[in-house]
DNA sequence: GTGGTCTAGACCACG
DNA sequence: GTGGTCTAGACCACG
């Protein structure tokens, strides 16, 4: 899988790398199990400092996304618990992204579309 | 239109304003060439700096949301241009949720409920 | 408040400051809205770096124990959630801990009147 | 004896069966002079390494809890020195659990509940 | 002035 | 070899 950084971004690089991984897990790029690169591998990559990785790895760690192991590095969860509902950021996020798409003109069925393209 | 700042929230305050003043212009709250308090009353009225009520505004007027003018104030924009389209930022933040809802174990359907609530 | 850090202890310094500042609000020694030493003024009186301090805030503040501000720094939280529960973690501790104890020849009166002592 | 390794934990596998051991011993069922089974035997049976499980009997040993002798490998130690008292960091983990279960709204004489529970 | 992010380097425990 | 922690420094956005 590719990490790519946008360097003109406002979201932190951090942050950049972890909704990658994420959105990753979530189409199935990365499987059930699946090994990460080392995090000296994945800032060599990348290009940015081990520190920085391993903020990532140590934020999808706690959110249960992924697990650490000084043998075996980073791997994918097997089990992700699944709470069943949106976090309030999220659901707050999407609205808010919903208002400015409607004032640009963008029809609902759009969205939808987008949401069958994403899921 | 009451705004409510989240003093918990990593959103600047600058940001959550616009957030919700955009949202009260696309929900209808907020009509084309309403005025909008000044500055100085908003800042009073949340209790926060005035710099950060011109910093909105100033964001409103540059994505052209609103107007300002020496005379009236602030007003919502009559015509907002309507692109037809999302810009990268949020059709990448909509991917990113739509994933982590997934992941949620939140039903595709459920996420097309809050679009029709929200639009 | 004062923090003390103990240098050989295998607990990481970020955690020990974590664990003092938790006890400091559960004895009331730091009241809610009470406001913590910004990081650099910390950083400084332990004689740590600022990023270590700052992983604590950041720590603090996603278990909800501290909210931190740009403004104003960081600030015990007002109303910290109570879950009603203990972590599974922790009451994994408290079973270790209160084997050891026992085979240490600590009576369980000894345990509960620590109990009472430290809530 | 079963021992769990809980591969999400961030305790060390080594300690980690390290606690369970003891917490077997307190519990009785590890008795006094209780064989254990050999270092390979424990690393098969887990599926870790032998190395590990070599760590923990040494440990085990200079705590007090286990002898080890050529002939006949690793028993539960008969006479387990009664010191009468906590270690101290013990009692600073108590002390931080407590507060933590304060601040979580967890009565106090759920904890005591424990205390009989574990003891 | 404040917390948040990042770098370039280092050392450590675990396995 | 791996992730975890820490330093000494720097720059940034927010307010």
């Amino acid at each position: 899988m590719i990490i790519r950084i946008d360097e003109y971004s406002d979201v932190p690089i951090y942050m950049q790398i972890r909704n990658q991984i994420v959105m990753g897990i979530s189409s199935g790029e990365l499987g059930p199990g699946e090994q990460l690169p080392t995090v000296r591998a994945l800032a060599l990559e990348i290009g940015i400092n081990t520190m920085t990785v391993s903020k990532t790895y140590q934020l999808l760690k706690q959110e249960g996304y992924i697990m650490t192991d000084r043998k075996n590095g980073a791997r994918v969860r097997e089990n992700i618990a699944q709470s069943g509902v949106m976090s309030v950021e999220n659901k707050n996020e999407l609205r808010r992204i919903v208002s400015e798409a409607r004032l640009s003109g963008v029809p609902k069925n759009e969205l939808k579309k987008l949401i069958d393209e994403f899921y």
